[in-house]
DNA sequence: GAGGCCATTTGATCCTGGTCAAAGTCGCGC
DNA sequence: GCGCGACTTTGACCAGGATCAAATGGCCTC
Protein backbone atom coordinates (compact mmCIF):
# COMPACT_ATOMS: atom_id res chain seq x y z
CA UNK A 1 0.00 0.00 0.00
CA UNK A 2 2.85 2.11 0.92
CA UNK A 3 6.37 2.73 -0.79
CA UNK A 4 8.81 1.95 0.66
CA UNK A 5 12.13 4.01 -0.57
CA UNK A 6 14.76 1.85 1.46
CA UNK A 7 17.83 4.06 1.33
CA UNK A 8 19.82 3.81 4.84
CA UNK A 9 23.56 5.53 4.76
CA UNK A 10 23.89 5.55 8.17
CA UNK A 11 25.08 2.32 10.30
CA UNK A 12 21.10 2.50 11.56
CA UNK A 13 22.04 -0.95 11.92
CA UNK A 14 23.49 -0.83 15.24
CA UNK A 15 20.85 0.42 17.73
CA UNK A 16 23.43 1.55 19.90
CA UNK A 17 24.18 4.78 17.98
CA UNK A 18 19.84 5.19 17.08
CA UNK A 19 18.69 8.45 17.62
CA UNK A 20 15.75 7.44 19.64
CA UNK A 21 17.54 5.05 21.86
CA UNK A 22 16.16 6.19 24.84
CA UNK A 23 12.91 7.14 23.73
CA UNK A 24 11.36 4.56 21.88
CA UNK A 25 9.89 1.65 22.72
CA UNK A 26 13.42 0.00 23.31
CA UNK A 27 14.60 2.04 25.29
CA UNK A 28 14.64 -0.36 28.44
CA UNK A 29 15.72 -3.04 26.62
CA UNK A 30 18.96 -4.97 27.71
CA UNK A 31 22.03 -5.57 25.49
CA UNK A 32 20.83 -9.31 24.70
CA UNK A 33 17.47 -8.00 24.21
CA UNK A 34 18.25 -5.21 21.82
CA UNK A 35 20.06 -8.31 19.70
CA UNK A 36 16.76 -10.16 19.01
CA UNK A 37 15.27 -6.84 18.46
CA UNK A 38 18.40 -6.18 15.62
CA UNK A 39 17.46 -9.41 14.12
CA UNK A 40 14.12 -8.82 13.58
CA UNK A 41 13.93 -5.04 12.67
CA UNK A 42 14.34 -3.64 8.65
CA UNK A 43 14.06 0.36 7.84
CA UNK A 44 11.86 2.11 5.72
CA UNK A 45 11.63 5.41 4.09
CA UNK A 46 8.72 7.88 2.92
CA UNK A 47 8.73 11.13 1.57
CA UNK A 48 7.03 14.02 2.27
CA UNK A 49 3.78 13.89 1.49
CA UNK A 50 3.85 10.44 1.12
CA UNK A 51 0.79 8.28 2.93
CA UNK A 52 2.04 5.19 5.62
CA UNK A 53 -0.60 3.71 6.32
CA UNK A 54 -4.67 4.06 5.24
CA UNK A 55 -7.36 3.54 7.61
CA UNK A 56 -8.43 -0.52 7.14
CA UNK A 57 -5.01 -1.29 5.55
CA UNK A 58 -3.98 -4.24 6.80
CA UNK A 59 -0.71 -3.71 9.11
CA UNK A 60 1.80 -6.13 8.62
CA UNK A 61 4.24 -4.09 10.67
CA UNK A 62 4.57 -2.22 13.94
CA UNK A 63 7.10 0.87 13.68
CA UNK A 64 8.97 3.75 15.14
CA UNK A 65 10.00 6.86 13.90
CA UNK A 66 13.00 7.52 13.55
CA UNK A 67 13.33 10.63 12.04
CA UNK A 68 10.41 12.95 10.74
CA UNK A 69 7.47 13.79 11.04
CA UNK A 70 4.18 12.51 10.25
CA UNK A 71 0.14 12.78 10.74
CA UNK A 72 -2.26 10.20 12.23
CA UNK A 73 -5.68 11.36 11.13
CA UNK A 74 -9.47 10.56 10.40
CA UNK A 75 -11.47 11.13 7.44
CA UNK A 76 -14.91 11.15 7.36
CA UNK A 77 -17.01 10.25 3.92
CA UNK A 78 -17.80 13.53 3.17
CA UNK A 79 -14.06 14.67 3.38
CA UNK A 80 -14.12 16.37 6.33
CA UNK A 81 -10.78 15.19 8.38
CA UNK A 82 -9.46 15.66 12.10
CA UNK A 83 -5.84 15.15 12.89
CA UNK A 84 -5.60 12.82 16.30
CA UNK A 85 -1.78 12.75 16.56
CA UNK A 86 1.34 14.02 15.15
CA UNK A 87 4.17 11.41 15.32
CA UNK A 88 7.38 12.25 16.39
CA UNK A 89 10.52 10.79 16.36
CA UNK A 90 10.57 7.58 18.90
CA UNK A 91 6.63 7.71 18.28
CA UNK A 92 5.64 4.25 17.79
CA UNK A 93 3.26 2.94 14.96
CA UNK A 94 0.23 0.03 15.46
CA UNK A 95 -0.41 -1.65 18.02
CA UNK A 96 0.05 -5.45 18.79
CA UNK A 97 -2.98 -7.25 19.21
CA UNK A 98 -4.44 -5.33 15.95
CA UNK A 99 -3.85 -5.64 11.97
CA UNK A 100 -6.30 -3.35 10.90
CA UNK A 101 -5.31 0.16 10.52
CA UNK A 102 -7.56 2.98 12.50
CA UNK A 103 -5.86 5.60 11.38
CA UNK A 104 -4.65 7.28 8.44
CA UNK A 105 -0.95 7.53 8.94
CA UNK A 106 0.96 10.72 6.45
CA UNK A 107 4.31 11.65 6.22
CA UNK A 108 4.72 15.71 7.20
CA UNK A 109 8.52 15.23 5.94
CA UNK A 110 10.41 12.56 5.20
CA UNK A 111 10.19 9.89 7.58
CA UNK A 112 12.61 7.05 8.45
CA UNK A 113 10.78 4.02 10.62
CA UNK A 114 12.58 1.30 12.13
CA UNK A 115 10.17 -1.49 11.38
CA UNK A 116 9.25 -4.67 13.10
CA UNK A 117 6.89 -7.74 11.40
CA UNK A 118 3.69 -7.57 13.70
CA UNK A 119 3.74 -11.51 14.80
CA UNK A 120 7.62 -11.61 15.49
CA UNK A 121 7.23 -8.67 17.43
CA UNK A 122 3.86 -9.98 19.49
CA UNK A 123 5.67 -12.88 20.17
CA UNK A 124 8.61 -11.35 21.16
CA UNK A 125 6.99 -8.68 23.52
CA UNK A 126 5.06 -11.85 25.47
CA UNK A 127 9.07 -13.22 25.99
CA UNK A 128 10.49 -10.22 26.98
CA UNK A 129 8.88 -7.93 29.55
CA UNK A 130 11.07 -4.57 29.19
CA UNK A 131 9.13 -3.85 25.92
CA UNK A 132 5.69 -3.96 27.03
CA UNK A 133 6.54 -2.34 30.02
CA UNK A 134 7.85 0.85 27.86
CA UNK A 135 5.12 0.85 25.24
CA UNK A 136 2.81 0.44 28.26
CA UNK A 137 4.24 4.12 29.49
CA UNK A 138 4.26 5.76 26.23
CA UNK A 139 0.51 4.41 25.45
CA UNK A 140 -0.78 6.10 28.75
CA UNK A 141 1.00 9.23 28.17
CA UNK A 142 -0.08 9.64 24.56
CA UNK A 143 -3.68 8.85 26.22
CA UNK A 144 -3.49 11.62 28.77
CA UNK A 145 -2.23 14.61 25.87
CA UNK A 146 -5.15 12.67 23.52
CA UNK A 147 -7.62 14.02 26.41
CA UNK A 148 -5.93 17.23 26.93
CA UNK A 149 -6.24 17.54 23.20
CA UNK A 150 -9.79 16.87 23.75
CA UNK A 151 -10.24 20.25 25.92
CA UNK A 152 -8.26 22.01 23.21
CA UNK A 153 -10.76 20.92 20.42
CA UNK A 154 -14.19 21.34 22.88
CA UNK A 155 -13.82 23.95 24.51
CA UNK A 156 -11.07 26.66 23.35
CA UNK A 157 -11.50 29.47 20.73
CA UNK A 158 -10.21 29.86 17.83
CA UNK A 159 -6.80 31.97 19.00
CA UNK A 160 -6.46 29.69 21.87
CA UNK A 161 -6.02 26.90 19.82
CA UNK A 162 -3.71 28.12 17.70
CA UNK A 163 -1.84 29.73 21.01
CA UNK A 164 -1.81 25.91 22.19
CA UNK A 165 -0.09 24.30 18.96
CA UNK A 166 2.06 27.14 18.92
CA UNK A 167 3.60 26.22 22.47
CA UNK A 168 3.18 22.28 21.99
CA UNK A 169 5.68 22.87 19.20
CA UNK A 170 8.11 25.07 21.20
CA UNK A 171 7.59 23.09 24.41
CA UNK A 172 8.87 19.79 22.01
CA UNK A 173 11.21 22.03 19.79
CA UNK A 174 12.98 22.47 22.81
CA UNK A 175 12.82 19.43 24.68
CA UNK A 176 14.46 17.54 21.38
CA UNK A 177 17.33 20.08 21.21
CA UNK A 178 17.59 20.04 25.26
CA UNK A 179 17.22 23.03 26.36
CA UNK A 180 14.84 25.10 28.23
CA UNK A 181 12.13 26.95 26.46
CA UNK A 182 12.40 30.57 26.80
CA UNK A 183 12.04 33.98 25.64
CA UNK A 184 13.19 34.78 22.35
CA UNK A 185 13.20 30.94 21.76
CA UNK A 186 12.33 30.11 17.71
CA UNK A 187 11.25 27.20 15.43
CA UNK A 188 10.31 25.33 12.83
CA UNK A 189 6.69 25.24 12.24
CA UNK A 190 6.23 21.98 10.16
CA UNK A 191 2.80 22.02 9.24
CA UNK A 192 0.87 23.57 6.74
CA UNK A 193 -2.10 26.00 7.39
CA UNK A 194 -4.09 22.99 6.16
CA UNK A 195 -2.52 21.16 8.71
CA UNK A 196 -2.97 23.00 11.11
CA UNK A 197 -6.87 23.15 10.96
CA UNK A 198 -6.84 19.56 10.33
CA UNK A 199 -5.59 19.38 13.86
CA UNK A 200 -7.21 22.02 15.57
CA UNK A 201 -10.68 21.68 14.22
CA UNK A 202 -10.51 24.81 12.30
CA UNK A 203 -10.77 25.95 8.79
CA UNK A 204 -7.06 27.04 7.00
CA UNK A 205 -9.00 30.07 6.41
CA UNK A 206 -9.14 31.35 10.41
CA UNK A 207 -5.82 29.64 11.42
CA UNK A 208 -4.38 31.95 8.53
CA UNK A 209 -6.67 34.99 10.20
CA UNK A 210 -5.55 34.17 14.09
CA UNK A 211 -1.57 33.58 13.10
CA UNK A 212 -2.24 37.16 11.73
CA UNK A 213 -3.75 38.59 14.49
CA UNK A 214 -0.96 37.28 16.49
CA UNK A 215 1.55 38.59 14.67
CA UNK A 216 0.02 41.96 14.90
CA UNK A 217 -0.60 41.50 18.74
CA UNK A 218 3.62 40.95 18.67
CA UNK A 219 2.69 37.46 20.18
CA UNK A 220 5.08 35.72 17.41
CA UNK A 221 7.68 37.16 14.86
CA UNK A 222 7.39 35.07 11.52
CA UNK A 223 10.51 34.99 10.19
CA UNK A 224 9.97 33.64 6.00
CA UNK A 225 7.46 30.92 5.94
CA UNK A 226 8.41 28.38 8.46
CA UNK A 227 10.29 29.71 11.08
CA UNK A 228 8.79 31.41 13.99
CA UNK A 229 10.03 33.48 16.73
CA UNK A 230 8.68 33.70 20.62
CA UNK A 231 9.40 37.39 21.99
CA UNK A 232 7.40 36.49 25.17
CA UNK A 233 6.70 32.87 26.06
CA UNK A 234 4.62 34.33 29.00
CA UNK A 235 2.34 36.29 26.41
CA UNK A 236 1.88 33.28 24.70
CA UNK A 237 1.02 30.78 27.70
CA UNK A 238 -1.66 33.38 28.53
CA UNK A 239 -3.24 33.24 24.96
CA UNK A 240 -3.73 29.61 25.25
CA UNK A 241 -6.24 30.03 27.60
CA UNK A 242 -4.93 27.49 30.95
CA UNK A 243 -2.43 29.90 32.40
CA UNK A 244 0.45 28.23 34.39
CA UNK A 245 0.55 25.21 31.86
CA UNK A 246 1.44 22.35 33.40
CA UNK A 247 5.66 23.12 33.12
CA UNK A 248 7.78 21.85 30.94
CA UNK A 249 7.13 18.73 29.64
CA UNK A 250 10.01 16.30 28.82
CA UNK B 1 -9.35 14.36 50.32
CA UNK B 2 -12.66 11.99 48.38
CA UNK B 3 -14.80 10.44 51.24
CA UNK B 4 -15.19 6.69 51.46
CA UNK B 5 -18.56 5.49 52.03
CA UNK B 6 -16.66 1.99 52.62
CA UNK B 7 -20.16 -0.78 52.12
CA UNK B 8 -20.15 -3.70 50.86
CA UNK B 9 -22.71 -6.10 50.74
CA UNK B 10 -21.87 -8.96 48.76
CA UNK B 11 -19.25 -11.25 48.97
CA UNK B 12 -17.26 -9.13 46.54
CA UNK B 13 -14.02 -10.27 48.39
CA UNK B 14 -14.10 -13.70 46.46
CA UNK B 15 -12.65 -12.40 42.79
CA UNK B 16 -14.34 -15.39 41.11
CA UNK B 17 -17.77 -13.88 41.79
CA UNK B 18 -17.20 -10.65 40.44
CA UNK B 19 -19.17 -8.69 38.05
CA UNK B 20 -16.02 -7.24 36.44
CA UNK B 21 -14.12 -10.24 36.61
CA UNK B 22 -14.16 -11.21 32.82
CA UNK B 23 -13.26 -7.56 31.77
CA UNK B 24 -11.35 -5.97 34.20
CA UNK B 25 -7.43 -5.06 34.78
CA UNK B 26 -7.43 -8.46 36.80
CA UNK B 27 -9.08 -10.87 33.63
CA UNK B 28 -6.10 -12.40 32.74
CA UNK B 29 -4.81 -13.32 36.17
CA UNK B 30 -4.73 -16.56 37.37
CA UNK B 31 -6.01 -18.18 40.50
CA UNK B 32 -2.72 -18.02 42.51
CA UNK B 33 -2.39 -14.24 40.73
CA UNK B 34 -5.68 -13.16 42.14
CA UNK B 35 -4.96 -14.49 45.34
CA UNK B 36 -2.17 -12.04 46.11
CA UNK B 37 -4.76 -9.33 44.85
CA UNK B 38 -7.04 -10.12 47.01
CA UNK B 39 -4.99 -9.30 49.83
CA UNK B 40 -4.30 -6.15 48.91
CA UNK B 41 -7.49 -4.88 47.62
CA UNK B 42 -9.99 -3.23 49.31
CA UNK B 43 -13.12 -1.22 48.19
CA UNK B 44 -14.95 2.26 48.43
CA UNK B 45 -17.85 3.71 47.66
CA UNK B 46 -18.84 6.89 46.65
CA UNK B 47 -22.81 8.36 46.54
CA UNK B 48 -24.08 9.86 43.00
CA UNK B 49 -22.71 13.14 42.45
CA UNK B 50 -19.48 13.04 44.84
CA UNK B 51 -16.11 13.87 43.86
CA UNK B 52 -13.64 10.93 43.72
CA UNK B 53 -10.17 12.60 42.48
CA UNK B 54 -9.64 16.27 41.82
CA UNK B 55 -6.85 16.85 39.25
CA UNK B 56 -3.84 17.48 41.17
CA UNK B 57 -4.74 15.08 44.01
CA UNK B 58 -2.16 12.47 45.30
CA UNK B 59 -3.84 9.33 44.33
CA UNK B 60 -2.66 7.00 47.08
CA UNK B 61 -4.45 3.96 44.62
CA UNK B 62 -5.15 2.94 41.49
CA UNK B 63 -8.81 1.29 40.88
CA UNK B 64 -11.20 -0.61 39.03
CA UNK B 65 -14.66 0.96 38.79
CA UNK B 66 -16.94 -2.17 39.67
CA UNK B 67 -20.42 -0.77 39.28
CA UNK B 68 -21.92 2.69 38.50
CA UNK B 69 -20.64 5.21 36.30
CA UNK B 70 -18.14 7.88 36.77
CA UNK B 71 -16.79 11.22 34.36
CA UNK B 72 -13.47 12.11 34.00
CA UNK B 73 -12.46 15.73 32.83
CA UNK B 74 -10.49 18.94 32.55
CA UNK B 75 -11.68 21.97 33.95
CA UNK B 76 -9.93 25.33 32.86
CA UNK B 77 -9.38 28.65 35.29
CA UNK B 78 -12.23 30.45 34.10
CA UNK B 79 -14.83 27.43 34.45
CA UNK B 80 -14.76 25.88 31.28
CA UNK B 81 -15.20 22.18 31.21
CA UNK B 82 -14.59 19.30 29.19
CA UNK B 83 -15.28 15.43 30.00
CA UNK B 84 -12.41 13.64 28.44
CA UNK B 85 -13.67 10.44 29.12
CA UNK B 86 -16.74 7.92 30.75
CA UNK B 87 -15.68 5.40 33.14
CA UNK B 88 -17.70 1.93 33.45
CA UNK B 89 -17.64 -0.77 34.96
CA UNK B 90 -14.27 -2.55 34.54
CA UNK B 91 -12.69 0.62 33.69
CA UNK B 92 -9.46 1.49 35.35
CA UNK B 93 -8.68 4.41 37.31
CA UNK B 94 -5.19 6.18 37.93
CA UNK B 95 -2.34 5.01 36.35
CA UNK B 96 1.12 2.75 37.48
CA UNK B 97 4.30 5.66 38.13
CA UNK B 98 2.61 8.51 38.53
CA UNK B 99 1.12 10.06 41.75
CA UNK B 100 -0.34 13.18 40.84
CA UNK B 101 -3.96 13.06 39.32
CA UNK B 102 -4.56 14.54 36.21
CA UNK B 103 -8.19 15.39 35.78
CA UNK B 104 -10.67 15.18 38.09
CA UNK B 105 -12.98 12.18 38.06
CA UNK B 106 -16.95 12.20 39.84
CA UNK B 107 -19.59 9.66 40.21
CA UNK B 108 -22.42 10.55 38.52
CA UNK B 109 -24.59 7.65 39.59
CA UNK B 110 -23.14 5.49 43.36
CA UNK B 111 -20.08 4.09 42.18
CA UNK B 112 -18.23 0.89 43.74
CA UNK B 113 -14.64 0.78 43.26
CA UNK B 114 -12.34 -2.01 43.79
CA UNK B 115 -8.74 -0.38 45.37
CA UNK B 116 -5.44 -1.00 44.47
CA UNK B 117 -2.52 0.90 46.83
CA UNK B 118 -0.34 2.13 44.07
CA UNK B 119 2.64 1.03 44.79
CA UNK B 120 2.00 -2.89 45.83
CA UNK B 121 -0.19 -2.49 42.76
CA UNK B 122 3.44 -0.96 40.83
CA UNK B 123 5.32 -4.26 42.04
CA UNK B 124 2.29 -6.86 41.82
CA UNK B 125 2.62 -5.01 37.76
CA UNK B 126 6.26 -5.78 37.63
CA UNK B 127 6.11 -9.73 39.13
CA UNK B 128 3.09 -10.65 37.10
CA UNK B 129 3.09 -9.89 33.09
CA UNK B 130 -0.80 -11.04 32.88
CA UNK B 131 -1.83 -7.68 34.67
CA UNK B 132 0.64 -5.17 32.80
CA UNK B 133 -0.26 -7.02 29.56
CA UNK B 134 -4.57 -6.72 30.09
CA UNK B 135 -3.64 -2.97 30.93
CA UNK B 136 -1.82 -2.26 27.95
CA UNK B 137 -4.26 -3.88 26.27
CA UNK B 138 -7.03 -1.15 28.00
CA UNK B 139 -4.99 1.21 27.78
CA UNK B 140 -4.76 1.12 23.82
CA UNK B 141 -8.18 0.59 23.32
CA UNK B 142 -8.54 3.66 24.93
CA UNK B 143 -6.86 5.48 23.43
CA UNK B 144 -8.82 4.97 19.84
CA UNK B 145 -11.60 5.91 21.71
CA UNK B 146 -10.06 8.95 22.64
CA UNK B 147 -8.74 9.28 19.24
CA UNK B 148 -12.27 8.67 17.73
CA UNK B 149 -14.04 11.09 20.36
CA UNK B 150 -11.48 13.66 19.07
CA UNK B 151 -13.22 13.72 15.72
CA UNK B 152 -16.54 14.20 17.06
CA UNK B 153 -15.02 17.16 18.90
CA UNK B 154 -13.19 18.94 16.33
CA UNK B 155 -15.55 18.12 13.20
CA UNK B 156 -19.03 17.71 13.85
CA UNK B 157 -22.13 19.36 14.04
CA UNK B 158 -23.95 20.19 17.27
CA UNK B 159 -27.05 17.39 15.92
CA UNK B 160 -24.17 15.50 14.80
CA UNK B 161 -22.40 14.90 18.23
CA UNK B 162 -25.90 14.39 19.97
CA UNK B 163 -26.46 11.26 17.42
CA UNK B 164 -22.96 10.22 17.90
CA UNK B 165 -23.25 10.32 21.61
CA UNK B 166 -26.71 8.62 22.08
CA UNK B 167 -25.30 5.98 19.51
CA UNK B 168 -22.40 5.30 21.85
CA UNK B 169 -24.73 4.88 24.89
CA UNK B 170 -26.99 2.47 22.68
CA UNK B 171 -24.50 0.53 21.83
CA UNK B 172 -22.64 0.37 25.32
CA UNK B 173 -26.13 -0.36 26.91
CA UNK B 174 -26.80 -3.01 24.29
CA UNK B 175 -23.04 -4.56 24.78
CA UNK B 176 -23.94 -5.12 28.67
CA UNK B 177 -27.46 -6.52 28.60
CA UNK B 178 -25.43 -9.07 25.60
CA UNK B 179 -27.98 -8.14 22.75
CA UNK B 180 -27.41 -6.59 19.44
CA UNK B 181 -28.63 -2.45 19.39
CA UNK B 182 -31.29 -3.21 16.67
CA UNK B 183 -34.78 -0.93 15.72
CA UNK B 184 -37.11 -0.38 19.01
CA UNK B 185 -34.33 -0.56 21.61
CA UNK B 186 -34.54 1.62 24.56
CA UNK B 187 -32.06 2.71 27.00
CA UNK B 188 -31.36 4.95 29.98
CA UNK B 189 -29.57 7.97 29.12
CA UNK B 190 -27.40 8.51 32.54
CA UNK B 191 -26.49 11.81 31.69
CA UNK B 192 -27.82 15.76 32.24
CA UNK B 193 -28.06 18.24 29.97
CA UNK B 194 -25.01 19.73 31.59
CA UNK B 195 -22.88 16.43 31.64
CA UNK B 196 -23.80 15.76 27.63
CA UNK B 197 -22.88 19.42 26.93
CA UNK B 198 -19.54 18.60 28.47
CA UNK B 199 -18.77 15.70 26.90
CA UNK B 200 -19.68 17.40 23.54
CA UNK B 201 -18.03 20.45 23.57
CA UNK B 202 -21.55 22.62 23.24
CA UNK B 203 -23.60 24.44 25.38
CA UNK B 204 -26.25 23.15 27.51
CA UNK B 205 -28.97 25.03 25.67
CA UNK B 206 -27.78 23.48 22.11
CA UNK B 207 -28.02 19.97 23.87
CA UNK B 208 -31.53 20.57 24.56
CA UNK B 209 -32.58 22.11 21.81
CA UNK B 210 -31.15 19.37 19.31
CA UNK B 211 -32.76 16.77 21.41
CA UNK B 212 -36.08 18.41 20.56
CA UNK B 213 -35.25 18.78 17.00
CA UNK B 214 -34.26 14.91 17.05
CA UNK B 215 -37.13 13.75 18.62
CA UNK B 216 -39.45 16.21 16.17
CA UNK B 217 -38.01 14.64 13.59
CA UNK B 218 -38.63 11.33 15.05
CA UNK B 219 -35.13 9.92 15.28
CA UNK B 220 -35.66 9.32 19.13
CA UNK B 221 -38.57 8.94 20.91
CA UNK B 222 -38.46 10.31 25.18
CA UNK B 223 -39.83 8.24 27.51
CA UNK B 224 -40.56 10.20 30.83
CA UNK B 225 -36.76 12.12 31.96
CA UNK B 226 -34.20 9.46 31.24
CA UNK B 227 -35.34 6.95 29.00
CA UNK B 228 -34.55 6.91 25.24
CA UNK B 229 -35.86 4.99 22.83
CA UNK B 230 -34.92 4.49 19.23
CA UNK B 231 -37.21 3.42 16.87
CA UNK B 232 -35.05 3.32 13.63
CA UNK B 233 -31.43 2.42 14.23
CA UNK B 234 -29.88 3.50 11.08
CA UNK B 235 -31.96 6.31 11.20
CA UNK B 236 -29.81 7.45 13.75
CA UNK B 237 -26.94 6.37 12.56
CA UNK B 238 -27.75 8.45 9.21
CA UNK B 239 -27.36 11.21 11.57
CA UNK B 240 -23.98 10.40 13.58
CA UNK B 241 -22.31 11.98 10.20
CA UNK B 242 -19.80 8.77 9.57
CA UNK B 243 -21.97 6.03 7.75
CA UNK B 244 -21.67 2.33 8.74
CA UNK B 245 -19.98 3.29 12.17
CA UNK B 246 -17.58 0.44 12.13
CA UNK B 247 -20.09 -2.00 13.65
CA UNK B 248 -20.86 -3.36 17.45
CA UNK B 249 -18.67 -2.69 20.07
CA UNK B 250 -17.60 -5.42 22.56
C1' DG C 1 11.93 37.51 -16.97
C1' DA C 2 7.38 35.30 -17.97
C1' DG C 3 4.27 32.05 -16.60
C1' DG C 4 2.25 28.66 -13.64
C1' DC C 5 1.54 26.33 -9.39
C1' DC C 6 0.68 26.34 -4.52
C1' DA C 7 0.30 28.07 -0.12
C1' DT C 8 -1.29 31.94 2.11
C1' DT C 9 -3.68 36.20 3.05
C1' DT C 10 -7.55 39.15 3.07
C1' DG C 11 -12.34 40.55 2.26
C1' DA C 12 -17.50 40.10 2.32
C1' DT C 13 -21.25 37.67 3.85
C1' DC C 14 -23.74 33.91 6.11
C1' DC C 15 -25.10 30.73 9.64
C1' DT C 16 -24.38 27.64 13.51
C1' DG C 17 -24.13 27.63 18.00
C1' DG C 18 -23.36 30.78 22.12
C1' DT C 19 -25.38 34.09 25.37
C1' DC C 20 -28.84 36.07 28.11
C1' DA C 21 -33.36 35.70 29.82
C1' DA C 22 -37.77 33.76 31.04
C1' DA C 23 -40.94 30.21 31.53
C1' DG C 24 -42.09 25.27 32.14
C1' DT C 25 -41.67 20.56 34.39
C1' DC C 26 -40.72 17.31 37.79
C1' DG C 27 -39.90 15.63 42.36
C1' DC C 28 -39.74 16.36 47.11
C1' DG C 29 -40.39 17.92 51.82
C1' DC C 30 -43.27 20.38 54.84
C1' DG D 1 -51.66 20.99 48.52
C1' DC D 2 -48.05 24.32 48.34
C1' DG D 3 -43.73 25.99 47.59
C1' DC D 4 -39.07 25.28 46.58
C1' DG D 5 -35.07 23.85 43.99
C1' DA D 6 -32.96 21.36 40.28
C1' DC D 7 -33.22 20.49 35.68
C1' DT D 8 -35.03 21.45 31.17
C1' DT D 9 -37.17 23.87 27.43
C1' DT D 10 -37.90 27.77 24.53
C1' DG D 11 -37.21 32.43 22.74
C1' DA D 12 -34.62 36.53 21.05
C1' DC D 13 -30.46 38.20 19.83
C1' DC D 14 -25.50 38.12 18.97
C1' DA D 15 -20.91 36.77 17.47
C1' DG D 16 -17.25 33.62 16.26
C1' DG D 17 -15.94 31.03 12.82
C1' DA D 18 -17.36 29.00 8.19
C1' DT D 19 -18.03 29.79 3.41
C1' DC D 20 -17.26 31.76 -0.94
C1' DA D 21 -14.30 34.54 -3.58
C1' DA D 22 -10.37 37.14 -5.00
C1' DA D 23 -5.80 38.92 -4.46
C1' DT D 24 -0.92 38.28 -3.04
C1' DG D 25 3.48 36.18 -2.77
C1' DG D 26 7.09 32.66 -3.23
C1' DC D 27 9.21 29.28 -5.91
C1' DC D 28 10.14 26.52 -9.81
C1' DT D 29 10.51 25.67 -14.76
C1' DC D 30 11.24 27.14 -19.08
Amino acid sequence: MASAMGSLHLDLKDCGNCPIRHRAVCSRCEADELEVLEDIKYYRSYEAGQPILWSGDHMEFVASVVTGIATLSQTMEDGRTQMVGLLLPSDFIGRPGRDIAQFDVVAVSDVTLCCFRRRPFEDLMTRTPHIGQRLLEMTLDELDSAREWMTVLGRKTAREKIASLLLIVARRDASLRQKLPGDGMSFDLPLTREAMSDYLGLTLETVSRQMSALKKAGIIVLEGKRRVVIPDLEGLVAETGDDMDGGVIA
